[in-house]
DNA sequence: ACACTTAGTGTCAATTGAACACTTCAAAAC
DNA sequence: GTTTTGAAGTGTTCAATTGACACTAAGTGT
């Protein structure tokens, strides 16, 4: 019978809602002026020990509350941020190393802004791909300051935060090259280049253009609108849009990257 | 601070060193008489309720320690039930959902075996792929009784086991056709014709006995014995081995099985 | 010796992949 | 207003891979 008046007295005194043991982190990646960028905030500390805080980012994230479920707390996370909602959101690994919050910064700030700040957290890593022209950071409770960094200059981030934004840009190489995810990073109308564009700077390696037009066209997943550009001093290109009720509803053909290396087995 | 006080009554009378909000299980795949099985185990109940006991089974998991790392715990649990280390051993997803524990006969069983038994708890669900023949179930403390299961043939399971499961089952048949992993489920020697069956019971589909040999061969991820069967009733087959060396160091293309309606991209 | 069962083998047509260069269109520069 | 500039857009050819397809080989059992 111990057990249960401890875990009452636990549930009053630590919080009512907050699960002090899970957290979600969401690594939010965008395209813009061709790089492929990711959305990290940097941390506020309620009681200011302002020369830790020092530059110091993080991936936006949260615990997770008891009513919610895993999928919903990430949307949460996003929506507090971004203002969106309805985003392309991916769980893709659970984090639980026991050393991910032995860093004096990380244990500095979890302790002015964790009831339980020694509590072994494991973390729940999704990632979410944005149009990033539809993003207005809201001016939120859990960051002070959110920037777009290109994913070739990230610094050290908070926890174990760089190892999980490797591991969400692994997991989007690899999921871009299965199904047609990397319109999410577009605008709704957008050319055939930066479709492109896109794909090389996703994959770090260039395509061939006619190739690459020709295989995009074929697969059905993007249809081109009677709308050109205007007031570029070029050839003005075509607009494309993503069908994304083909897709969803499955009634279309993967767009499958080839691997380094990988052949197709088969009959 | 009184979080402090409550955070060391918490961590002293609930357990020293288990964490009670996050688990992992195992979905253990093996593969014999021509058919892709299941590891499950039936539940101990310690204050035998063994009416509510009956014929419920669940995927071997457990708790995780402060002092490991989700991978370790899903080995640890692992090597409990089947003696086995250095396994094919694979995260896939976390399973968050609040409701997951509601079941009547769930809450039962966790009344009598968590000190906590109304905890919310996030698990971390691994698959595992074993030659079944070199399991030898332990005589463990958590489970009375392992079974291997077809897959047609899962009962219903306990918490959100069987939506585990059929996560495990999708991200099989997604992985076994982009890397070479198959061959965990089968002895150091195989034929062509137990890969092929392998192959072919996975993907749920026929594949062409000539091409298949003609695929598996061309990619280097398997070598020819000079050894063949013994005492078969007919044609002998050759034995073959899995290159784990060459496909570890990555020395070695994918294979890589094309998926229904899919088409491949790019120069 | 014959029946039975699974292993093992090759070719051809169709598809897909990869490499490759010139013309078109608009604005800007002159 | 002619020319320059820069990105868009377009087909073909050859090589490699895929997929379909049917018979012979090598053992055991009768």
């Amino acid at each position: 019978m111990g057990y249960f008046a401890v875990n009452s007295i636990y549930r009053m005194s630590v919080s009512p809602s907050l699960n002090p043991h899970v957290s979600v982190d969401c690594v939010i990646f965008g395209f813009s002026k061709e790089t492929l960028r990711l959305l990290l905030i940097k941390r506020t500390v309620p009681n200011a020990v302002t020369e830790l805080d020092d530059s110091y980012y993080a991936l936006p994230g949260d615990l997770v509350s008891d009513n919610e479920n895993l999928d919903e707390a990430a949307a949460r996370v996003l929506k507090e941020l971004t203002g969106l909602s309805g985003i392309f959101l991916q769980q893709f690994q659970a984090f639980g190393d026991p050393l991910r919050i032995t860093k004096a910064k990380d244990r500095a700030w979890l302790k002015g802004v964790r009831q339980d700040p020694d509590a072994r957290v494991i973390t729940v890593a999704y990632m979410a791909l944005i149009d990033s022209n539809k993003v207005q950071i809201q001016p939120g409770s859990f960051s002070k300051e959110a920037v777009w960094l290109p994913i070739a200059e990230i610094p050290e981030l908070a926890f174990d935060h760089n190892d999980i934004s490797e591991g969400a840009l692994m997991a989007l190489r690899e999921k871009v090259q299965i199904q047609p995810i990397a319109f999410e990073l577009l605008p709704e109308k957008f050319t055939m280049s930066d479709l492109q564009t896109l794909y090389e700077t996703i994959l770090e390696r260039d395509l061939d253009k006619r190739n690459f037009r020709r295989k995009m066209l074929n697969s059905g997943v993007i249809t081109a609108l009677p709308e050109k550009q205007h007031g570029v001093s070029n050839k003005p290109a075509r607009y494309y849009v993503f069908n994304r009720n083909l897709v969803e509803n499955g009634h279309l053909g993967f767009v499958n990257l080839k691997m380094e290396g990988s052949f197709t087995l088969f009959s």
